[in-house]
DNA sequence: ACCTGAACACCGTTCAAGT
DNA sequence: ACCTGAACACCGTTCAAGT
């Protein structure tokens, strides 16, 4: 994998792919506050000038790092022979949620933007199985960006969630004080909240995910 | 309204509610970013322990920022006699769409939960008038969270995108680049994107939030 | 072309001292 | 209780110098 081209080269030569490579994990790591390119030459075993010559600076990297994230997901997902549009969206959208929510640091920085070719790829293929649905040609751009929000807005809520989360505390721990806090709400001013307060204890973000999907779907064909 | 209470203390005396004011200001002029405790002081004229003495640190800050973007934004809300659910709800989730896109840093940071009050009442009013609505009891939960989260994603989505801009070029000169960016990649690997690449250039963030309500709220009463 | 590492400007936070 | 402002630790970025 490494090559060694030139003379005053270090032998694993530093390369733009493995800086990325080396930011998403200590992104993984130590979330976007905690990653700092004192870390980053540590585990590079470089200078600081080094990273500099791969990237314009800081803003790029973690820009590169997620388009990263996105385009290993896409490359992971497997063909579904046979399934319909809506099966294979609702498995495109829950596999990019899982890698979303996986590194959770990513989600705030997609953009579909050609600086992010792996993101564009994305909605592409939103878009093309979208395509193939029922839904009349004039709403398939509105349709497939709103699923693509969806999906980048609820994976950037849930890792908010996730930074939150200090170390030692589960993350049902958390969800159940934070129910236990909506059922000791006012009624009075809470009426809504505090009656679905119990809801939030044993929910799953992924479930309520894919429900939000699929009222969207649904609303797709009742356009029919 | 500054009221003098003490004897050594400045005639125009900090609290809280005058430094979040001024976070907000300062946020809206120079975005999350350019947001430092040095504008801040020299804004209140006071020292940096002074905004400590009120606040437990910039986190806590520019959460109590975006509490109150909300906040204000549900307090200039109009009630409309008359008008069904569905009707209030779109003028609610476009009037937190306005006040989001206006103070585009704070979005990325709004989440359900105790810790920011007004936040809640949003959520709060989301699921009353889902509740209102014909949709199934057990649906309500999962409905107002998608639509509460759906706000939210996309107004981050939107802001991200506020950010790029730089001073100088405007937000449709952009949009129309990007456009001809879309329209010149490779139909053979891009065929969705590029046939929708006009689209995008002409299209309205805003308008395009509404659609992606309405689609949530046909599939809503497709579930009747 | 690619890398080194010291130097710079800046920023959030702390804290001893004041009223 | 509330405020001052100097001091500290840290961080992103630059750059002259090396191969």
């Amino acid at each position: 994998m490494s090559q060694t081209r030139g003379r005053g080269r270090r032998a694993d030569a530093l390369s733009k792919d493995v800086v990325v490579r080396a930011a998403v994990d200590l992104l993984d790591e130590h979330g976007e506050r905690g990653f700092t390119f004192k870390l980053l030459t540590e585990r590079l075993q470089t200078g600081a000038g080094a990273v500099y010559w791969h990237v314009a600076n800081k803003d790029e990297l973690v820009l590169l790092a997620t388009d990263k994230v996105i385009g290993d997901a896409l490359a992971a997902l497997r063909p579904e022979p046979g399934a319909d549009a809506e099966t294979r969206l609702r498995t495109l959208l829950l596999t990019m949620y899982d890698a979303l929510d996986q590194h959770f640091w990513a989600a705030p920085h997609v953009v579909a933007g050609s600086a992010m070719p792996n993101a564009m790829l994305l909605l592409e293929r939103v878009g093309s199985l979208i395509a193939e649905t029922a839904l009349p040609a004039r709403r398939h751009f509105a349709a497939a960006t709103a699923l693509f929000l969806y999906l980048v807005g609820v994976t950037a809520q849930d890792s908010a969630h996730a930074k939150t989360v200090e170390p030692g505390v589960s993350r049902d721990e958390l969800l159940g004080q934070e129910a236990a806090r909506w059922a000791a709400l006012d009624p009075a001013t809470f009426p809504f909240v505090t009656r679905v307060a119990a809801e939030l204890g044993d929910h799953s973000d992924r479930d309520q995910f894919i429900t939000g999907v699929d009222l969207f779907l649904d609303g797709l064909r009742a356009h029919g």
